[in-house]
DNA sequence: GATGAATGAGGGTTCATTCAT
DNA sequence: AATGAATGAACCCTCATTCAT
C-alpha cells in the first residue's frame, strides 16, 4: 500500500507527514490542497500521488498516523489510580485534555475526520475509530474495585454517567479554550479542581459511604 | 431579502429547500455544491441566484428556516414537569432526542452552522442563536425549586453537570440510533426509563434526601 | 424602431436615458449591465427590451442621443470670432473644454464609443461620426479670412496644425482635469491664457506680419 | 513569477503571446477573455493559469512584454538628428508612426492600458511606464540647441506644442490608415514630406532666424 | 403595454490527478 | 524514483435575453 512512502528516509517521511497533518487540521479533508502540500513539503506533485495513490488515501493514512500518534501518547502515560474509579476518570480526563493541546493539529484532524469528510470516509474512518476504541476501553476499566458503589447503583450505568460526562465536560474545555492553548496549559490546575468539584457531586450519588 | 423566493408556490419552496437541507447537512457549508443543488432540485443556475443573492446568504436563510422549524417543534410540546428539574431534564432530553431523529438533517445544519463554518458566517449565526437563547434557556429553568440541593451543592456546577451529561447522552443516542429513526421512535419508553436510572443515580448525589 | 420608447411621455424617456448614460458612462458598454440600469431606471426587465430590442441597440440609441445633445449645445453657442482662426479656435477649444466638463458622461460615452466597444459596434459609430463630421466641420471654416497667412503657408495646412493640436491640447486638459471638474471651470481663465499663448507661437509661424 | 512560462519553447511562447495581445488589444483587459485565449492558443484552462497566475498577471506580463518589444524596435533606428529639434521629431515621429503600423496590436494595448484598464492597474502600468520614460525621454531632449529659438518664445512651451501636435498629427494618420499597413509603409515619404512642411510652418513661428 | 421569473452560457479560478520525461 | 506540465471538471456568480402572465 504506503511502501514507497515507508521506504523513505525517516527525515523526509516526517516532513510530509508534518505538512499533511497541518494542512489537513487546518482546512479540512475537502478543502485541504494538495498543492499546498506539495509546495510546503519541497516535494513534486508527481511522487506525492507515487507515495499516497490519491487524496482520499492519503487522508485515510494520515489519520491512522495521527491515531497511532495519540494512542502511543496515552501509553506512555500509564494511568496510577486504580482502585478509585473517580480518580482515575480525572486522571484521564486531564490526560486528555493535555494531549489535545500537546497535539493540537493530530487532535484536531480526529475530531473532524468523523465529521466534516465525505460520507464514505466518514463511514471507513468510523469503523477503525470503533474496532480500536473496542480493543482499548476495556483495559481501562477492568481493574475498577467496584465494592465501593452503594447498592441499587448498576455499576455499568455508573461509569457510562460517568464516561459521558468526562467527554461532554472535556468537550466543553476544548471549546473554551480553542485557540488558547498555552492559556490552558497555564489552568490546568483550576481545571482539575473543577474536575474534582463535579466528581464529588457524582461520588455522592454513586459510592455507598 | 428573499421575497423572490418567498413568492414561490409551496411546493416549489419546499423542494428547494428540501434539496438545500439535503446538502448542506451532508457536505457542510463549503463544500456544499450550488451545482448539485439546482441539479437536484431542477431549477436553473441563475434562478437560483436570483432567490437568494449568493451561496452565504442561502446558508443563513437554511439556517434561519432550520432554527424556526425545529423551535415550532419544541413549542409544541410545552414541558410539563415545573419543579423537579431531573424530571423536566428528562423530558428535554427525550424531546430534543426525538426532534434529532424526527429532522436529523435539519439537527446536523444547526449543530454544525457553528462550529464548521467559516468565521464570519460563525459569529453571524451565533449572535442569531445567542439571541434566541437568551429568550427561550432562562425560562426553561426560572420556576426550578432549588431547595431540593443537598448542602454543599452548588446548584449551578450541578445544572451543569446535568446539562452536560444529557447532551452527551443525547449525542449517544444520536450515534447508537444513526439510520434507525423508526427504531429509536419505538424504544422511546426504553430510553426514558435509562434516563430515569441515569438521573436516579445523579439526583441521589445532589439532592437532599 | 425605437417608436415604443418614444411613445412614453418625456419624463419617463428623460429618466431611462440618465440612467442609461450614467451606466455606460460609469462602466462601458460591456461592463454596463441592463439590470443595474432597470433598477436604477425603475422599470422592469421585459419592458426595457420591449423598448430597445437589445442591449446593443439600447447603447447605439444612447449614443446617438448623445450626439445630438452635444450638437445641440455646440449650436447654442455660435462662435463670434469670424475672421482671425486663431480666435476662433480658441473659442471653439474652450467652448470643447467647457462641454466636456458640463456634460461629462455625455462625453465619456462619446469619446469611449469609438475606443472601447466591440469591433462591430465601433464600426458601426464611426461611420455615423465621420458622416456628420463631415457636415459639421467645413461650415466652421468656412468664412475664414486666409488672406492673413504669410506666402509660403499653405491655408489648409496650417488649419490642419492648427486644429490637430488644439485637439491633442484639449485631451491634454481632459485627462489633467480628469475627476475634478470644478477645478477646470475655475481654471478656465488660465487655460484661455495658455491656448493663447500656444496660439501666439504657431500664429507668428502662419501669419504674415 | 512567470517561469513556468518562460520554460516554454519558444513556439508556444510564441503562439500564446500572440493569441493574448490579438485578444487584449481587440477587446480591453476587462472585456478579454480567458476562455478565448485558450480556445485560440489551444491550451488547457489549467495550464494558462500555471503560467501566469491569473489574468491580472498576465496582462501585466503582456504589457510588460509589449513595451520591451517596442523599446527594442526603438533602440534599432537611433535616431540621428541631435542639434535640431525639428528633424529630431520628424524623425521621432515617423518612426513612431512605422512601429504603429508594424505592432498595431502591441500599441493598441499599450495606448490602452493606461486608459481602460481597472484603476489599481492603470497605476501598477502606469509607475512603471513613469520610470522608464524617465530614463528615456530626457536624453531625447538632452542634447537640443535651444538657442535656436526666437526671443519670446518659451522653449518648454514650443517642446509642447511640438511633442502634441506630432501625437496628434501621427494619431491622424494612425486613423488614415487603419487595416492598410501595407499602404502606409509604401507612403512613408510623402508623409515625411508632410512632417516637414507641417514642421517647416512650426519653426517659422519658433526660431528665430 | 408591462412584469419579473426563468434560462444557461460564460466569467475567472482552483483542483486532484495523469503522464511523458 | 522523481518531476512538473498538462488536463478539464468543478467552483460561485453574473449576464442578456425570453416569455408566460
Amino acid at each position: 500500500m504506503y511502501k514507497n512512502f515507508l521506504n523513505l528516509n525517516q527525515d523526509k517521511q516526517k516532513k510530509i507527514l508534518e505538512v499533511c497533518i497541518h494542512e489537513f487540521a487546518e482546512r479540512g479533508y475537502e478543502n485541504a490542497s494538495t498543492n499546498t502540500i506539495i509546495k510546503e513539503a519541497g516535494i513534486s506533485k508527481g511522487i506525492l500521488f507515487h507515495y499516497f495513490q490519491n487524496k482520499r488515501s492519503l487522508f485515510l493514512y494520515i489519520v491512522d498516523y495521527c491515531f497511532q500518534e495519540v494512542l502511543e501518547e496515552y501509553k506512555k502515560y500509564p494511568l496510577t489510580e486504580t482502585g478509585d474509579i473517580f480518580k482515575r476518570l480525572i486522571e484521564f480526563g486531564v490526560l486528555k485534555l493535555k494531549l489535545y493541546h500537546a497535539y493540537p493539529e493530530i487532535s484536531k484532524i480526529l475530531l473532524e475526520a468523523l465529521v466534516n469528510s465525505p460520507k464514505d470516509l466518514r463511514l471507513e474512518i468510523e469503523t477503525k475509530y470503533n474496532r480500536l476504541s473496542k480493543e482499548f476501553l476495556p483495559a481501562f476499566f477492568q481493574e475498577i474495585d467496584d465494592t465501593k458503589f452503594r447498592k441499587g447503583v448498576d455499576t455499568t450505568k455508573a461509569i457510562q454517567i460517568l464516561t459521558l460526562f468526562l467527554e461532554a465536560l472535556g468537550q466543553r474545555y476544548l471549546k473554551d479554550y480553542k485557540g488558547k492553548e498555552q492559556e490552558m496549559l497555564e489552568d490546568v490546575d483550576k481545571i482539575m479542581d473543577e474536575y474534582y468539584e463535579y466528581m464529588e457531586i457524582l461520588k455522592y450519588g454513586m459510592y455507598s459511604s
